[in-house]
DNA sequence: GCCACGCCTTGACGCAGGTCAAACTTTTGT
DNA sequence: ACAAAAGTTTGACCTGCGTCAAGGCGTGGC
């Protein structure tokens, strides 16, 4: 029957982008493949919910390629990106609890496929493969510090200090003095969201630092003309 | 030998403090009659470090009486709280994965007694029960969503707002205008601090309340005398 | 080509709330 | 019990940044 073949063939693919995952890399390939086998494909163009906040939990993410933002919105209708997730990375592990409800929004943005490993029966996996759990729980506990570090990204600093730290954490070599031109790949109002502020502070911010010579900007690409003065700059505001 | 005897004791209380926990409770008394044997006990005085952040880890703990906060220190010596624990709680799970290393501080904000369970031998009895694996998965994806609650707390509404959440949080029965009083069981300072803001805020953010009927404050006692309208107050902050 | 719509930029303005300082109160150690 | 230390309150001040509004720029439709 095509139908099994092509079956079969989809879960080699799935098997191939699990192994690629963080999660799961070095896993035994029957290990990949039994949990290819639960896997659901979904497809998402840009802007389409993945879930939302409050929904039943259904499992785990994959992503396959493009990006998912996770978010919250809150009473007053603002946004809050939590975390963007690209290929290879693993998301809403949180959704394996009892409880059972997403506790955020999920959504892409920009066109996106992702594979969905369902709740029970992962349990049921994990249950009998204490190698999985623990690795279940190193991403977890992952998540935990990029979170804590989102944490003190947007208190403990003003957006100024933010930006840079972003802009550097984009740079391939951000302690020389090699400029470094980087393509935002998103709109300045989203970045803006994503640092925690509006796009009319961004904007004088980097007019600011065009200003000082620390930066040229053109269009959605901004030139860092020398990362180590603007990592002189982040530590100024900081440390004093 | 008595030592033994002091011993055996030892192990029952450490058994009883984690059935008491969260994390363990419903567990076969032999599950934790095993941990216990694990266990390392912290006596801690107020304002004493448990850990540092960047220390390598040992492990996680319970806590058996008092609180311990869990922080950062950014560049600039301000402290970022990121959660406080007290009797029965569980926390720096995280340390069990790879990396090895605590990414915050612990110190106790009253005096303390805490349970090491060191990571090495427990990771062994993960290993060996996938149960009590899930069980952990279940207690950092619990952590996860706190701080996911946190992280939007501290950044979606004023401090006002957050206060009066704060405040219906503690209070038993938040939608009557049953008048309640909460002990705060903490100092001003500290309580200022888990809701990201300053002592002389908070006591402002009090003052204007007290004024206005809505609560009555002695000493760190705080009354709140109608919950329902501490709770439209927190409504018109974020609705309107 | 031209219009329209969405983005970005810049200026003006207001305010929540952090900092500093000074007085008062409560807790703690001896 | 008393002094020292820590916590609390209040006032005055200042600043980062969010909001509103007005104009410029780029892109796609027709």
């Amino acid at each position: 029957m095509t139908s099994s073949r092509t079956q079969i063939c989809r879960h080699a693919a799935y098997a191939h982008t699990l192994r690629a995952c963080q999660l799961f890399s070095g896993l035994p390939p029957e290990a990949l493949d039994t949990i290819a086998q639960l896997c659901v494909p979904r497809r998402l163009a840009k802007g389409d919910f993945l879930f939302h906040e409050g929904a039943p939990a259904e499992g785990f993410y994959v992503v396959q390629s493009g990006a998912v933002s996770v978010h919250r919105i809150s009473a007053a209708g603002k946004e809050l990106v939590i975390a963007v997730f690209r290929a290879g990375q693993s998301f809403a592990e949180g959704a394996l609890d009892s409880a059972g409800c997403y506790p955020a929004n999920a959504r892409a943005v920009e066109a996106a496929t992702v594979l969905l490993v369902p709740k029970t029966p992962f349990f049921d996996l994990l249950r009998r493969s204490p190698e999985l759990a623990l690795r279940m729980l190193g991403a977890m506990s992952l998540h935990l510090r990029e979170l804590v570090g989102r944490l003190d990204d947007l208190t403990l600093k003003d957006v100024e200090s933010r930006l840079a730290h972003w802009l550097l954490k984009q740079c391939p070599r951000p302690l020389t003095d090699a400029s470094a031109e980087i393509r935002l790949g998103r709109t300045k109002r989203v970045l803006a969201g994503e640092l925690g502020t509006v796009n009319e502070t961004l904007s004088r911010t980097l007019a600011k630092w065009r200003s000082l010579a620390l930066v040229r900007v053109k269009g959605s690409a901004v030139t860092v003309t020398n990362p180590l003065q603007l990592d002189a700059l982040l530590r100024h505001n900081l440390g004093d």
